[in-house]
DNA sequence: GTGATTGCAAACCTTTTGCACGCCA
DNA sequence: TGGCGTGCAAAAGGTTTGCAATCAC
């Protein structure tokens, strides 16, 4: 199973790729594959840490450049930030946010209420709303008093 | 009117430094009052240039301390971006906000069933929340194809 | 073969830090 | 007067850019 999925999803990036007249570099794969390992939103620098150890010829750029291409084509998410190094988010899926403000931990979580909010009237027709996301902010288990 | 909704926020800035034991210096009246004439979401680098008009001898330094200091006491927001400097938010009201993906713009808009959101029962308990935003992605009618 | 992609290095922008001086309470 | 706040300058951190060499198609 899970053996398959990971197959299904190499598969899917090749067609992603293609799709989108990119090469399919070792990088790319490479980076694509810490991807699928992350279960928080690391920066480019954390998946450089990373990818350098099974491809310690890669530089930071590379890194870089490709998760903002990545995020062009939509593989990732471009998370949002209250300053600091820009975030990654490979769940692209819908969803929403746990912002500590203390620790500045991001935390993903999920809502079909949330999902499911109503556009205002007069927000949608002046604005073209492709996504939604809640922001909570506030602190979380470890921060708090 | 206006003249006495200045002059009331004036000293409620006043009150707010003496809450916090900060001292009311020239400098952070002036950023305060640039603040108050911003209708958008100034980087400190904005509210830079323009207090430096009334006061040239200011430091970016002072305009980027104060800021996160006016932070910390809630007199400003820090506003979620996507990338790029920090931006700062007059406004500390409830509102949400609108992200156009295509040129960064930020727009607020007002929503009273955003305000009142429920908070999802399995959330509170391991996250105590103190504001809630709604973030829409989107494309604003500049943008728009 | 050809154009996209990479690696490197430098440049750039923003934020942070240390320190001496000056000013508010 | 004492200590907070400011201005300056340098450092640090993150992102971007230009270019030559390399690689996927």
């Amino acid at each position: 199973m899970q053996k398959n999925s990971h197959t299904d999803k190499t598969q899917a990036f090749f067609n992603i790729c293609h799709q989108h007249q990119l090469k399919v570099t070792p990088q790319r794969v490479a980076i694509y594959r810490q991807l699928l390992n992350s279960d928080t939103h690391p920066t480019a620098d954390a998946i450089y840490q990373n990818v350098k150890q099974e491809y310690p010829n890669i530089s930071y750029d590379t890194v870089n450049r490709t998760l903002l291409t990545f995020a062009e084509i939509g593989v990732v998410d471009v998370v949002e930030i209250f300053g600091g190094a820009k975030r990654f988010d490979p769940n692209v899926t819908n969803h929403h946010h746990l912002h500590c403000t203390q620790c500045g931990k991001i935390i993903d979580f999920q809502n079909r209420t949330y999902d499911n909010l109503h556009v205002p009237e007069d927000v949608g027709k002046n604005f073209q709303v492709i996504s939604k996301r809640v922001v909570l902010k506030g602190l979380c288990k470890d921060c708090r008093p």
